[in-house]
DNA sequence: CGCCAGGTTGAAGTTCCTCAAAATTTGTGG
DNA sequence: CCACAAATTTTGAGGAACTTCAACCTGGCG
């Protein structure tokens, strides 16, 4: 497994079918999916319009009708709601490889917001161009099914986390999973760019301070280390204290687990 | 829209295909999708083994391998997951018409517990008769495909609630979720049979004391009332007081939004 | 060099939890 | 149909976890 195409050209705004656009979505359906030559072709041959966004550019609003849908090339979005008192409440945190609209295919109506939380570049493939690949190919259909239900998976485990964990074994469970899932794409060797300390906050149902309270106590236990927003974490000993067990990412294609 | 099939013979442990057992799938799915005559009559033939549950039962267990999915003809069931000390948390909550399991299709393994939450009917469908029947007509193939979606997107919603909403405004959330979804399957006409307290204390990330008097305060109010376990609500208002828009529910197949 | 988003810390306040005990309802067997 | 046991609901009191408010710090960047 080679290293991340961030060394691929800034290829800003242009049409482009080049391999290394879905390079990160092959990788990701790898891990769920056994696919063939063929298939891996079919994925390559996806028209992608590739483009950059800043640090906390919103891609799509609640509402929305949508007609293409988003790969994640680098960086990190996320899927987010606002309450009627301006609190924000992050629903995912998506990496590259990820999707984070491909329920937009037979729900094209938006029922949440979806931005960048760090800079990132992402593709976007047509609906049509997906709902063309779907028909030729039900294998490959399936496979973004199940993307989806491994998302839904992700999505109950935060439920789990926000109803029932501490502030330090929510922090600890949502850098365990960031980890695991960067590492499933070839991006956890080296240290990981954060999100601000108010988006975990959003994510994890908490207050800025909170956050903060919680890293210092980590950072100072030695289980994590923060230098100019990029993280390394101590994942044996993160994963003790938030009791984390990947399995729910469904991650290997063996078990189909 | 007629009454709910709670009228139909306790038929227990015997194979049925009487067109009766998959009327609520029929009403769920023609909520969130258009189906011919034809397709009707492809979802009436499906193969299904009804069986009685209890009031606490597990369906089925976090690490299980599962052939078959259960469909929903009476009750409630919830998913749920047990933390190291002892707590545990639901995320989520099946009315009639849903499918519960219907990931299990694509990861048999699963990730979390399933059990009812009040004494139910439900329907056993091998995944071999919905494979064949996906296979047979991609229409219906993405139509359970989006309810799957449409599940992800109530869970997410969940997370807000869980995330950014008072005790107060989650319980009015949850009750008006249920009203309505059990109202989509023609089953809000009556008074709603209600999981124990300490169940939606649960389910909502809260102390079965809070629930209770949350509960209390609500009733007071005149926005819900319960008698013996069965409660009629005051809809407009108990909306106003979550911020409830049912458009997360996509129930909606004209805009399927 | 100074601005500004983001990070850090303290102190006070709130919401919800835990513990405990009593009241009520439900289920079950006789 | 009743009586008893078990489950669930209800209420009070005290405490823990987290929020809010407010001030100050830091580093990246024009």
């Amino acid at each position: 497994m080679q290293k991340a195409a961030s060394s691929s050209p800034e290829s800003g705004n242009v049409m482009s079918q080049t391999s290394s656009q879905t390079d990160m979505l092959i990788r990701r359906l790898s891990k769920s999916t056994r696919l063939s030559e063929h298939e891996l072709q079919d994925l390559r041959t996806l028209p992608v319009t590739i483009r950059e966004t800043g640090k906390n550019e919103t891609i799509s609003r609640e509402g929305d009708r949508v007609d293409h849908c988003i790969l994640i090339v680098e960086g990190l979005l996320a899927r987010f709601l606002d309450t009627r008192d301006g609190k924000r409440q992050i629903l995912s945190i998506f990496v590259p490889g990820d999707i984070p609209d491909l329920q937009s295919l037979h729900l094209p109506t938006m029922d949440h917001n979806l931005c960048s939380i760090v800079p990132a570049r992402v593709g976007a493939i047509p609906h049509r161009a997906l709902a063309a690949l779907c028909d030729r190919n039900p294998r490959l259909a399936a496979a973004l099914w199940r993307e989806t239900l491994i998302e839904g998976s992700v999505t109950r485990r935060w439920v789990h986390c926000l109803g029932r964990l501490t502030a330090r074994q929510r922090v600890a469970h949502m850098l365990c999973e960031l980890y695991v899932r960067l590492d499933a794409v070839g991006l956890a060797g080296e240290p990981i760019r954060l999100m601000t300390q108010q988006d975990m906050a959003d994510a994890m149902g908490l207050s800025f301070v909170q956050i903060n309270r919680t890293l210092r106590d980590l950072r100072s236990e030695g289980l994590i280390t923060i230098e100019r927003r990029y993280m390394t974490i101590d994942l044996p000993r993160l994963q003790e204290v938030a009791n984390f067990d990947p399995l729910y990412l469904h991650l290997d294609p063996e078990t189909r687990g």
